[in-house]
DNA sequence: GAATCATGAGAAAGCGTTTTCTCAGAGCGT
DNA sequence: ACGCTCTGAGAAAACGCTTTCTCATGATTC
């Protein structure tokens, strides 16, 4: 009663390497060995050991190795919000493509809260192997000055001088600028970026990219609307766009056009006759938006599955300090019915 | 050189309790005392002590903690299938609400492979303090067994005799009778059920609510037809639904509802003019598509948090074996724009 | 047949914590 | 001033595993 260890001993606790070595007649040592295939063990005395850990249903503790070997098998992501079907879907990418090498994704969602970011990938290093940082918003002083301490690091839409951290990101700028050109060659005069978080490092290609496009398009008006990145400031923007007199709408993303594409449609306004909307992303649900969604599609799926890759390739390397890939995809124009040439010319 | 262990140690290694130990002139034991507030220790110590460990920027290895107090401060959550909405709601609102009070969450996805989530649940449950298990198909007699090894264990849409074993539910058979009652009273006479997986414990549930509505209803025609569980399976719906004559379509879910109104407005049929469409669930997405999609609401953020207070309660009373609740949630119905009474009478 | 080697199993030392056990020294009462 | 309790810090055990080190046994070689 008083030894609380030994009372939780008898009671409680599950089959240990213990256990399978008495019941085997043998050392830890030699379960051990015959569990990891490590040394050359008497085929009789494996089979008796094997045996008695059939019996039990022996299953090492994950933490007592972990402990001793050093590592987790376990990676960590941290999304700013697991909201965002970009980043539901890079989880998803993430989580399969690690399971297949045995590796389990934990995650952290800061719940878009900046500042909490670099300590949850601090904790999250801390009990993984390596972590995926999906981080935004996050300055670049900080980005720069956290990124070494969390090796090994990938990171997703942001890249740090820290030659040994691959990054893996997608050309927002091109695409947006792509879906401009396409609004202009149907015959767009007047557009409307409608932007992204202010911080947001991909917001910040957008606007590049714009600014390019405004440069070889001095004959375009193109206009900025302040938004958000979810459903709802894109509904919330429908009136401010409807009195822009804009008739190609450059959505931040495929859930902000969806919100105005939505707001267009209660307020009566039909897309793509009377205006035009593109998303960005090519979320699953882009295709199935009535009209289905012109977007710049960005491989969300495989964006999880190379990150697992290039989080294999650094644990495996462990300590060679190689330079690492920096990924970066173009997205690819996905032209659905949410655009059209304008009804009528631009009353410029 | 010979010594690995040596050379690893000067080079790679993070700094430890007993780092801190000795910066501060004090033993591993004292240290630990002062991170954890455990035991009463000197003021000055305690202070010389803080001082080494900020300096130094010693954090605790989970790893070796969770070895000590045999506790991870993690719960795992397998799923089938993490590109499915109501998957996704439940795990972001369970990581939210169990990162509220320091835990976080291990994902699983079993990629629909029925004959690996047990052997996920376990591993899971291995490296975690409890399990969140969302296994739809899994048969009963399975879970049964499974069930008292992953203790504490919370289950979604799955109960067992396991009288320790909170379960969180929604009235599948219930929502679905007031959708088809809801069809019917606006005037429809024949409809369709979309089903879904056939070894979904879910699926069932509705043919049961149905088979009621039948009997309630007998000079309703109610059809069955085959599906799936996402888009893809409600699009490919489209020509046999076209077929069955019927006004009023169940769909299985909101994705496979969202499918079947894609392929609808292709083929030129008008919802809700031509034909109604309810979906289930309510994902986020329901009241974007065109038309809004009548559904039935289940609070699948709430069902997350709600998981996770389960779990908590389990873990803090630890070994206490009461007998636990069986939460269950009638989804609400809501009605928007894919239902309306049906422009002609059925030509029955 | 004795010396050398390979083989393979057990003992023990880690891995990084927490927690019990133990004991030195301070504070108190008489 | 002596013995008692009490406070608080260090030593050591424990958590469950892997791996090195050590050494016995039997096989091999000259």
């Amino acid at each position: 009663m008083g030894r609380g260890h030994m009372a939780r001993r008898n009671t409680n606790r599950r089959v240990g390497i213990a256990d399978v070595a008495e019941k085997a007649g043998v050392s830890h040592a030699t379960v051990s060995r015959v569990m990891n295939g490590n040394a050359a063990v008497d085929p009789g005395i494996a089979a008796r050991v094997r045996a008695a850990a059939a019996e039990l249903k022996y299953q090492p503790n994950p933490v007592g190795r972990s402990l001793a070997l050093g590592k987790t098998d376990t990676i960590g992501i941290v999304v700013p919000d697991l909201a965002n079907p970009t980043f539901q879907a890079i989880l998803r990418g993430l989580s399969i493509a690690a399971a297949q090498d045995g590796y389990r994704v934990l995650i952290a969602d800061s719940s878009e809260v900046t500042s909490e970011e670099a300590i949850l990938a601090g904790e999250a290093r801390r009990r993984c192997d390596g972590v995926v940082l999906c981080a935004p918003r996050m300055a670049d002083a900080e980005l720069e000055e956290l990124a070494p301490t969390l090796h090994p690091l990938v990171l997703i839409n942001r890249t740090t001088i820290a030659t040994n951290t691959p990054s893996l990101s997608v050309d927002y700028g091109q695409g947006i600028q792509e879906l401009a050109q396409h609004l202009v060659s149907l015959g767009h005069r007047r557009l409307v970026f409608l932007s992204g978080p202010e911080h947001s490092a991909s917001n910040r290609q957008r606007l590049v990219g714009l600014d390019q496009f405004r440069a070889e398009h001095p004959e375009i008006e193109l206009q900025m609307l302040h938004g958000g990145s979810n459903f709802d400031s894109g509904h919330e923007s429908t009136e401010a766009i409807i009195a822009s007199g804009a008739t190609g709408i450059l959505a931040f993303n495929d859930l902000v056009a969806m919100g105005l594409l939505s707001g267009l449609h209660e307020r009566g306004v039909r897309v793509p006759e009377d205006i035009s909307v593109t998303g960005f992303d090519d979320i699953p649900f882009a295709k199935y938006t009535t009209p289905p969604l012109t977007t710049a599609a960005v491989p969300i799926n495989e964006l999880g599955s190379l990150a697992w890759r290039r989080m294999r390739e650094q644990i495996q390397q462990a300590g060679e300090a190689t330079t690492q890939a920096q990924d970066e995809f173009s997205p690819r124009m996905e032209i659905r019915k949410s655009t059209a040439a304008p009804a009528l010319k631009p009353a410029s």
